[in-house]
RNA sequence: CGCGGGGUGGAGCAGUUGGCAGCUCGUUGGGCUCAUAACCCAAAGGUCGCAAGUUCGAGUCUUGCCCCCGCAACCA
């Protein structure tokens, strides 16, 4: 396969770490990437930080410090967590990116200047004191359902304050009263691209999860509403437009165009005209998988194809909508204010980062929410240490072994490893990754079945041939075995290249090299 | 009638277009000794939330009912 394949992972917001929630949703994008480089397709993965927007501008007025120091920090944090789960990015950035920031105000003023960013007067919460204007998070008031004392975005019971309720809000940071002022927004038309939208989501809703089906239906079905693109900020990317100056750019507008200028400025770095992948080419050529949690299902099916469609110069939409449930932690939602849940950073220094890869993927949040626990985890490990790291042991470390005999491969064994090849290509393909790695899980226990029916230990006394070619085949399953595991554990499928001297991964049945010599065989796993 | 997810052997789950109810762990018994007490074989264990209906046949389709979990913030 030759295809060109950009996959896009959720932008993750730099005002907290990334927890375990993040990872289930987020590592399906980097298997997808290692599969597709592993088959010859060229592959471009991308993501970055999500630096702008209302909550870091609040956090960093309570800590004292500048919006940019909050999310310089996050950056850092999540590009090191990344690495360390080695997810195989060819670009990691950020929307603070000076590059980002100029090609985001540049497709914005396409956009505009084709008649779908509009410009309306709204009448926005204004504080006389602060000589402002305030989003209605902003605000605090007395809720009128229940009482207490709210935001005005939204209450603890519930209750959402209507216009009405909000005249009699304070300023949450003079707590003086606010009125409202007729204030100039821009506004992206989302009704007007409702029925090219309707007509890219039928086309291509088959390939994506159910719940990103669901969730787009019911917002297509209520009618799309046209959204403020802009907001009353400093801090954001500025509108590229005349008398916008005091105004910042919503930030999933800034966001979801990363994958686009993400993509641009690889290629500008790699010499390859990022057009072949985002605009339109052959039938068949190209792929866009975008990967993320449910609650970011509309801005990947809905705003984002707007905004292409709205650019109007035949880009891509995006194929493949690969939106993961919610991962609970013990039982409950992961919850920052209630010490509910593990950063990835913890997680790192407790777990095997392969194992964690592939518990997160064979127990994840594909079509449900899943839950996790440490003793869950503990099963998967373990199963794995046993299954996998012992099939290596018994093989690799067989009793006096010095290299790897030569032999005769099984032929049942071939014919099952290739036919294994194609159906996790299935899976992968059809995005349906607990059924891949189950299946990796089969093989396992074929190559250990295998190695009890043939019994090398009572062969190497009677047969010594037949020894050679059970060792043999079973070295051979271990190479393949390293192929097919590398989009999920590629750590572990890097030691069995080591062990096997395997120069390259592939996703072909493959042979190993004559006479093997084996030194310096570990454990792969320890079991806990 | 607010919206969504779910109820399958002790636990956690899979069951695609309706066709003998599966997987992992756990339990019990056996085997093996190459290996990280790992690996292999076998057994026990389910009226698939309840009820009715469609059908030669329903976990799977239809209808009604019951129960559990999300749907304020941080947060995927």
């Amino acid at each position: 396969m030759n295809r060109k394949v950009i996959i896009g992972g959720a932008w993750p917001y730099a005002n907290s770490s990334l927890h375990l929630g993040h990872l289930a949703a987020l590592i399906s994008g980097d298997v997808l990437a290692r599969y597709h480089r592993q088959i010859g397709d060229k592959v471009i993965y991308v993501s970055g930080t999500d630096c702008h927007g209302t909550p870091i501008t609040e956090r960093a007025k309570k800590e004292g410090i500048s919006p940019k120091q909050i999310s310089e920090k996050y950056h850092k944090e999540f590009d090191m967590v990344f690495n360390k789960m080695n997810f195989s990015y060819d670009l990691y950035t950020k929307t603070e990116d000076e590059y980002h920031k100029e090609k985001v105000k540049e497709i914005f003023k396409k956009i505009y200047d084709n008649g779908y960013i509009y410009e309306k007067v709204d009448e926005d919460n204004y504080c006389e004191h602060c000589n402002k204007f305030v989003a209605d998070r902003e605000l605090k008031l007395t809720c009128p359902n229940c009482g207490e004392e709210t935001k005005g975005d939204q209450c603890d019971c519930g209750y959402v304050p209507t216009k009405d309720d909000l005249k009699n809000a304070v300023c949450i940071d003079c707590e003086t009263k606010t009125s409202t002022k007729p204030n100039k927004n821009l506004y992206i038309a989302l009704s007007k691209l409702q029925p090219n939208i309707e007509e890219y989501v039928r086309k291509n809703e088959t390939n994506w999860r159910k719940n990103s089906q669901n969730e787009t239906h019911k917002y297509l079905k209520e009618g799309l509403k046209d959204r403020a693109v802009t907001r009353n900020l400093n801090w954001g990317i500025e509108i590229p437009v005349e008398g916008f100056e005091d105004k910042r750019m919503y930030v999933w507008i800034d966001a979801v165009l990363g994958y686009i200028t993400t993509v641009m400025k690889y290629c500008e770095e790699n010499s390859l005209n990022w057009e072949d992948w985002w605009k339109k080419k052959e039938e068949n050529e190209n792929i866009i998988y975008m990967v993320h949690g449910k609650d970011n299902i509309v801005f990947h099916t809905l705003i984002l194809p707007g905004l292409l469609l709205g650019i109007n110069e035949n880009y891509l939409l995006p194929d493949k909508i690969v939106s993961t449930e919610y991962l609970n932690f013990n039982d409950q939602k992961f919850s920052k204010s209630k010490g509910i849940g593990m950063t990835i950073l913890d997680a790192i220094e407790k777990y095997n980062t392969d194992t964690l890869r592939f518990h997160l993927i064979k127990n994840g949040p594909e079509t449900k929410d899943a839950n996790f626990t440490d003793d869950d985890y503990t099963l998967t490990h373990n199963e794995i240490t046993n299954k996998l790291g012992n099939f290596v042991n018994r093989t690799l470390k067989y009793k006096g072994l010095l290299q790897i005999p030569n032999g005769n491969i099984d032929k049942d064994v071939k014919e099952y490893i290739e036919n294994l090849y194609k159906e996790i290509s299935e899976y992968i393909e059809k995005i349906e990754f607990r059924n891949a790695t189950n299946k990796i899980i089969e093989l396992l226990d074929y190559a250990n079945k295998y190695y009890d029916d043939k019994k090398p230990w009572i062969q190497f006394k009677e047969n010594k041939n037949e020894f050679d070619n059970i060792i043999y085949t079973c070295a051979v399953i271990i190479a393949n075995i390293s192929n097919v595991i590398e989009p999920f554990m590629p750590e572990t499928a890097e030691k069995i290249r080591n062990y096997l001297k395997i120069e390259q991964k592939t996703w072909n049945y493959i042979d190993i090299q004559e006479e093997v010599e084996l030194k310096n065989i570990e454990p792969l796993f320890e079991r806990k």
